[in-house]
DNA sequence: ATGGTGGATCTTCCA
């Protein structure tokens, strides 16, 4: 069995009690994280070592940041589009320590954390969609989906009407914009497919909650947290489910991780 | 109507 997770812990030095003692609990094979907050230097990677994770890291001090802790021999390590051809970068999109891909456990995992876009009039959202479209051409580039892949991270952006509280509140706000919905749609064309609804189809179900505003207690959350996989390893899972337990607990990221089984 | 909370480089920025 393989087990594969992702969580936004926005800041990694705050959450690395609460993610090891997970780790103890769930044992999962590998653990994305994104909102990592510190550089590589200052990344708690000892603590993980000693709990039987390998820390592959890309992060920058304050904002962003990404990492894939697994158990399993880590190869081919790639960070942001560098392993993009040239004439495919488009117009200067920083990949801002949002994305780091690694082959572990015979699977090519790609933690992202795709931009918030703030507003629909903000400058941010431009740059949001700019990202998205990056990702995409990343995937044609840099990634194989006759392999077995797992894309997954913090997208920022709910898939459907059931990915949301409230499809009225959420009406021409970012993170379910048309365009939005539209850029997340193109990159699953690539040969992704949303495992979490292979499992569960109701609405309810998220996988962040504002802090403020008691709206954990109150289920008032999105469905922004995806793992995507590629046919042949979508043909080997087992199930995936959003845990909201560590979201409880005291002192929480605003995100739950999402974990998905697979057979070997 | 524009707050509410949490993290970090904390009279601000980002989410």
């Amino acid at each position: 069995m393989l087990k594969i997770a992702t969580w936004n812990v926005n800041s990694i030095r705050v959450r690395a009690p609460t993610v090891l003692e997970w780790l103890h609990q769930e044992q999962p094979d590998v653990l994305c994280l994104q909102e990592t907050k510190v550089e590589d230097d200052a990344f708690p990677s000892d603590a993980f070592f000693q709990a039987g994770y390998y820390a592959t890291l890309y992060g920058q001090k304050q904002y962003n940041g990404v990492a894939i802790l697994s158990k399993h021999p880590v190869t081919d390590i790639q960070v942001g589009w560098a392993p993009m051809r040239k004439e495919a970068l488009g117009p200067s999109v920083d990949n801002a320590y949002r994305l780091v891909a690694a082959t572990t456990g015979g699977v090519r995992v790609m933690s992202v954390y795709v931009p918030n876009g703030e507003s629909p009039a903000s400058p941010k959202l431009a740059y949001k969609m700019a990202f998205m479209k990056q990702l995409r051409l990343y995937l044609d580039q840099c990634a194989d989906p006759s392999l077995p892949c797992a894309l997954v991270g913090d997208f920022n952006i709910a898939m459907e009407g059931r990915d949301v509280y409230s499809t009225e509140a959420m009406e021409g706000e970012v993170a379910f914009l048309p365009e939005e919905r539209a850029a997340l749609a193109d990159l699953q064309a690539w040969g992704l497919h949303d495992l979490f609804r292979k499992y569960h189809t109701g609405p309810g179900l998220f996988s962040w909650w504002d802090y403020r505003m008691g709206s954990f207690r109150r289920n008032i959350g999105l469905r922004i947290d995806y793992i995507f996989t590629t046919a042949s390893l979508t043909a080997r899972a087992n199930g995936c489910h959003i845990d909201t337990a560590p979201r409880q607990a005291t002192q929480p990221s605003d995100h739950a991780p999402v974990v998905a089984t697979f057979s070997e």
